[in-house]
DNA sequence: AAAACTAACTATAACGTTGTAGTGAAATAA
DNA sequence: TTATTTCACTACAACGTTATAGTTAGTTTT
């Protein structure tokens, strides 16, 4: 009903021009301590507000960073969002949040309408299926732009830009590594295709531990799964495999899973097989979300610290936003670390 | 590098004004055909794209909805931001996300800087603190400003608005019966205290199947829990609580809980008595997430398709921003559905 | 051949700000 | 007394766009 007020209007009030109104909220010294007082009290009795969309248009500037996440219901990116969302607020800066649903196109087209839009820079993790094209000509667009972009999990090395990542390769070590120093030595590995970085640097990891610790590898102990949706049936065929494996090496005594979905799903062959956990069996996940935590028994596993990745993603952005010099780019890698549940002993 | 291209810049470059350039664009029929072609071709060469701060301040409407939730890390809150931003972009909309986490502060601070901001409508869930303070003054200001509010899930009877919810005395009333159909007799209810809208009416929900069947209230059999935040040491006393509770009243065969965090405490605690579930106690939850669907065994649950509850409150917030005459409130109910799994039987 | 019309443009104002450059009167300096 | 400075303000341009209201030159009408 009442419409917002503006300096236009507080100055035909109070018969001073617009200049003068904006110097007096400003608190200018060139205005007069008469016309300060008469216009600063209106202003206040009127609860004026400057119109942002005005300053973006003279500053140039939104002051609204844009992310752009695969999924929505996973805990770790609500996490990372958590994390942007509070140093964004601090810092005065907006967050306009765009779901890629792991597409490609969805991603190439939900960073164009943001560029489009009223962004200073933006904070991406890539979807799946643009890892797996290889093709980032949407991103090298966008930093041509100047639109500064801070990648963050789902990175490539095939992208120039500031970057924040955990190391997977030591965050898989330390988990496989628990599973050893716990006298395991058959561990199965539940992890992704290759394509997926996270998954293929996990993978990895758990090569190299067992290689420190002298342990062979044995790559029927390794399952990748193809999933792109976690769709009921991907998840039991997720299981199939798992259950198979189980039946075909039966001295395995540790399960390290690059994931809480197939860390669960691990743990759900495992009592359907009767077998003890984490007595005959020990489980690790990676990425500490709700499932770990409300599983029974609840899982052990590597914590990416979402909530920080997200913090220093948006650091790194607000920090290029404002030095205009190009500062060489920068990754920043967060420390894992491994949060002790039942699973694992 | 390359800076974005303006009517000016095309304009000087064609030696066009600025308006002539402007109609070409828009293949306005007072433009030759002769310019139009050069100004169109000139367009795309340089990938012409209006600014929309420019045409935010012109039109004064930012085709942007800003949303305000208490938290993030929730299933369901997920799904409907889901539900909000697909809807949203189909129709040209971006959407804005802010956290209240649970705070009266915060959701204050988060819709005025909102509103400050480039927003023409918002979507907001209120804060448990909101609630529990039933202080709506924010929310009142806001629609007195003539930018539209659409509440949705935790809403409040004290504020005129548009509002989508589910119905969760059905809801409720459906998973108490759903326990009763398979002859359970004696169920506990794991609720909220009542300050918390919802879970004030899963219990009357779950008083009236109750009463509907003939079967008498015990209220010792209802527990309310005060959670504000969902801490490890708040779960363990839920746990607790509950745990109290089933060695008192040996005869449950039932348990209802109005989360899916209660469902899985319940369910923890009922495994470390060695009760079996379901046979001897079926346990229904309320809000599929993720935790019901791979907790072991996994929770039947009353489902609020929380996508579907995002895209209606869009949906009403764009049609009202859409309709400058003033359309009367309107309140829009989701039905819930039962999510049959192995907890219940 | 003057009047009316049309085609193809351009100028201007406006959305709400802010910073720079002006302006007129009063106060001070020479 | 005249020149200079200071004070307290106002005008203007700009950010990028669009809608409305001009403005030409050329064409048609009678």
């Amino acid at each position: 009903m009442k419409k917002r007020i503006t300096l236009k209007k507080i100055a035909k009030e109070l018969n001073y021009s617009i200049s003068t109104v904006s110097k007096a909220l400003k608190n200018s010294p060139e205005i007069g301590i008469d016309a300060k007082t008469k216009i600063q009290a209106y202003a206040k009795l009127y609860n004026y507000k400057p119109n942002n969309v005005a300053l973006s248009l003279k500053n140039r500037k939104t002051k609204t960073i844009g992310v752009v996440i695969p999924e929505m219901v996973h805990y770790f990116f609500a996490k990372v969002i958590i994390g942007i969302e509070k140093f964004a607020k601090k810092k005065g800066y907006n967050v306009i949040i765009s779901l890629s649903n792991e597409s490609f196109e969805n991603e190439v087209i939900n960073i164009e309408t943001l560029v489009d839009g009223q962004i200073d820079g933006l904070i991406i993790s890539l979807s799946k299926e643009t890892l797996l094209k290889q093709d980032f000509y949407h991103i090298h667009e966008t930093i041509d732009l100047d639109i500064p972009i801070i990648l963050f999990d789902r990175v490539s090395s095939n992208v120039y830009c500031d970057k924040v990542i955990i190391d997977d390769v030591e965050g898989a070590k330390k988990a496989t590594n628990n599973l050893i120093k716990n006298g395991r030595k058959s561990i199965l590995l539940v992890t992704t295709e290759d394509y997926v970085s996270v998954g293929n640097l996990r993978t990895t990891g758990y090569i190299q531990a067992l290689k420190e610790n002298n342990i062979e590898l044995d790559t029927d102990l390794i399952i990748k799964v193809e999933d792109k949706k976690s769709t009921e049936e991907e998840l039991h065929n997720i299981e199939e495999r798992i259950n198979e494996v189980l039946k075909l090496k039966r001295n395995i005594d540790g399960i390290f899973a690059v994931n809480e979905i197939y860390a669960a799903s691990a743990l759900k062959v495992l009592k359907k097989n009767n077998i003890k956990i984490p007595e005959e069996v020990g489980v690790i996940g990676f990425t500490d979300g709700v499932i770990s935590r409300f599983s029974d028994p609840s899982i052990t596993t590597v914590d990416q610290h979402g909530e920080k990745i997200g913090k220093q993603a948006c650091k790194l952005l607000i920090e290029r936003l404002n030095n205009t010099n190009n500062i060489p780019y920068q990754t920043k890698i967060i420390e894992t670390s491994i949060t002790s549940r039942e699973s694992s002993k």
